[in-house]
DNA sequence: GTAAAGGCGACCAATCTGGTCCGATATTAG
DNA sequence: CTAATATCGGACCAGATTGGTCGCCTTTAC
């Protein structure tokens, strides 16, 4: 018996450092005011890859959205409200600016006008989606 | 100089399968109620893959989204209103039905109240999405 | 009967992601 | 001052997924 293989999907999906980021910024907010908490810490306590945690948590750290404190006692803490923290922010830093379908390039028919009257209202469609990772904050979280 | 090379990001995307179908779809609906379109039409007249064309269009014929007719004039026509097929049908029926982040199999920490608690209101947060994606119809594209 | 169309399965290749290793740098405890 | 611990950043490799192709078969119009 073959045991139960969804086809996970790939698409539309969050990348795995997105995810991480998202539960390393998620543990940041409980934390007290002076608090911080190391990338080990924070890999060792929701079983993150440890060598990719430190990874995410800089790139997080050199877009503004936390702190980090070099040093012995060092680790990383929120540098912003929660509230002002995006899905979409997130996402963007991460892997960067997401788009449901792309252009392909080289494409003859990019030209097309049949085609791109499809693309336009998948910008919409888009457009949409972005709402809706813009208004979920690391708050309502 | 390297040409301009936009990180295409493969995460939250359509997958090219249900891009094309969409494309498919939308001619289709521009029929008259008699007339069809054969894949082979449909791929040259919009850069599809030849031979990935019909593949699509027989997952959309084999899930009622559109009827296929065989025989030297066949082709496909849509089988429902544009009103009543929407983007995430076309997506499930050709991808599986997606997930923002789907629990990693064999983690220790799936059992974590923290981490569930934060895949709860990433459930949420797909859950919106999906609304998005099930409000959009053919009509409205 | 022949040509053109869809249906279906298997297979291969390119791409992307994720993960790891490596080192360098900065800061704090003692 | 020194050692330990932290962040920072690049390069690299392997696995997974997607997408594209080839093949053969069935059905229908002429």
């Amino acid at each position: 018996m073959v045991a139960f293989t969804r086809p996970t999907v790939q698409m539309l999906r969050l990348s795995r450092k997105s995810d991480y980021a998202l539960v390393a910024l998620k543990a940041l907010r409980a934390l007290g005011p002076g608090d911080a908490l190391s990338a080990r810490e924070l890999a060792s306590r929701f079983g993150l890859p440890v060598d990719l945690t430190p990874k995410v948590l800089a790139r997080l750290a050199q877009a503004g959205l936390v702190q980090a404190t070099l040093g012995k006692t060092g680790g990383y803490r929120l540098a912003r409200d929660a509230e002002s923290i995006t899905v979409a922010e997130v996402v963007r830093i991460l892997d960067g600016d997401p788009e449901l379908a792309p252009c392909r390039e080289g494409i003859l028919e990019c030209n097309r006008i049949a085609d791109c009257d499809l693309r336009h209202p998948l910008g919409n469609l888009q457009r949409e989606m972005m709402n809706v990772l813009d208004r979920m904050t690391l708050a309502n979280l």
